[in-house]
DNA sequence: CGCTTTTGACCTGCGC
DNA sequence: GCGCAGGTCAAAAGCG
């Protein structure tokens, strides 16, 4: 598994370092993931410019995540502009679940030769001292393993709503302590349930914290061009999906920047914006859910 | 009592 | 086939 081998050997503060760039989505599922020259292109074309010195200012800071490919890599990649126009591809491993067995027996009644499904998967690091950032969802920790080449372990949540698949990856950084390496796989098909201490988060931050901590400290706004965000519709073209979310882009959209270039790695053909637009704008469809809006 | 965290064991995929 | 490393499970412990 070439993740093994990028995660032991180049984890992601390697992608601060060596880019200037460090926003990704991850290709686990066979989605899109690009080399850095191409994601650099799209984004400098684009006037995307993240300083990687914001890092060290402790502003998020979205990562090109590790690759893992254990699913059939013809999925996505060999279809660019229905990246989620199906069921299957948008939750394979839910839908295998919600035919036959809970979640939580998945794993080890696996059927054999049916190989593990990888939902998309987005990355950011964070300059923290915590490890588990708050970002509006509840998440139960599930596990935690040492991670080669780094004094560090990592740690594996999944969001405590039965019917939500999402699961979160954190780490730290072992070329910067200070900074916290967080996973999303997957996409959440419910709200937020609103900080503990204190208030429902609104909707506009329930929409980055989608994918990012709602702490205003870490997180770096930019007003995102326009022509950013033509190409990012690129792989929402297929399916009109109902967009709850809509007016939570609308009122933070250049907050939720930083979410959007998320999915320009796919190529870029820039579609009008479409009908569900914003967070079609932003969240690569495979990471959102369909059932959301039934919710 | 219910939920979360901890942690060792187990499973899986990949490289050699 | 074997070993390694990542990922997950699930029982036990902890906590409010």
């Amino acid at each position: 598994m070439e993740d093994k081998d990028r995660a032991s050997s180049d984890p992601a503060g390697d992608f601060v370092g060596k880019s200037s760039w460090n926003l990704g989505v991850d290709d686990s599922d066979g989605s899109h993931f690009f080399t850095d020259d191409r994601e650099r292109n799209m984004f400098g074309d684009i006037g995307w410019n993240l300083d990687p010195n914001r890092v060290d200012e402790g502003l998020l800071q979205p990562v090109q995540t590790s690759s893992i490919e254990t699913a059939p890599s013809s999925s996505y990649r060999s279809n660019n502009q229905s990246v989620s126009s199906s069921s299957s591809e948008d939750l394979p491993e839910k839908s295998t679940v919600s035919d036959e067995k809970p979640p939580d027996t998945l794993s080890k009644s696996k059927k054999k030769g049916q190989k593990r499904v990888r939902q998309p998967r987005f990355a950011f690091m964070t300059k923290s001292e915590v490890d588990h950032l708050e970002d509006g969802y509840r998440w139960r920790k599930y596990g935690q393993k040492a991670v080669k080449n780094s004094p560090f372990p990592r740690s594996y949540y999944r969001c405590t709503n039965s019917k939500c698949t999402v699961k979160k990856r954190v780490e730290r950084s072992h070329e910067d302590p200070t900074i916290v390496i967080t996973t999303y796989e997957g996409q959440h098909c419910h709200h937020t349930v609103g900080f503990p201490r204190g208030g429902i988060i609104s909707h506009e931050s329930s929409f980055s914290s989608q994918f990012a901590p709602t702490m205003p400290q870490f997180y770096y706004p930019i007003q995102l061009p326009r022509e950013l965000n033509t190409c990012t519709t690129t792989t929402t073209t297929t399916v009109s999906q109902p967009c709850e979310r809509r007016h939570d882009y609308e009122a933070g959209r250049s907050s939720s920047a930083t979410m959007a270039a998320a999915d320009a790695s796919l190529p870029a053909l820039p579609p009008p914006p479409t009908d569900e637009g914003l967070l079609g704008d932003i969240v690569p469809r495979g990471m959102r859910n369909r059932d959301e809006r039934n919710i």
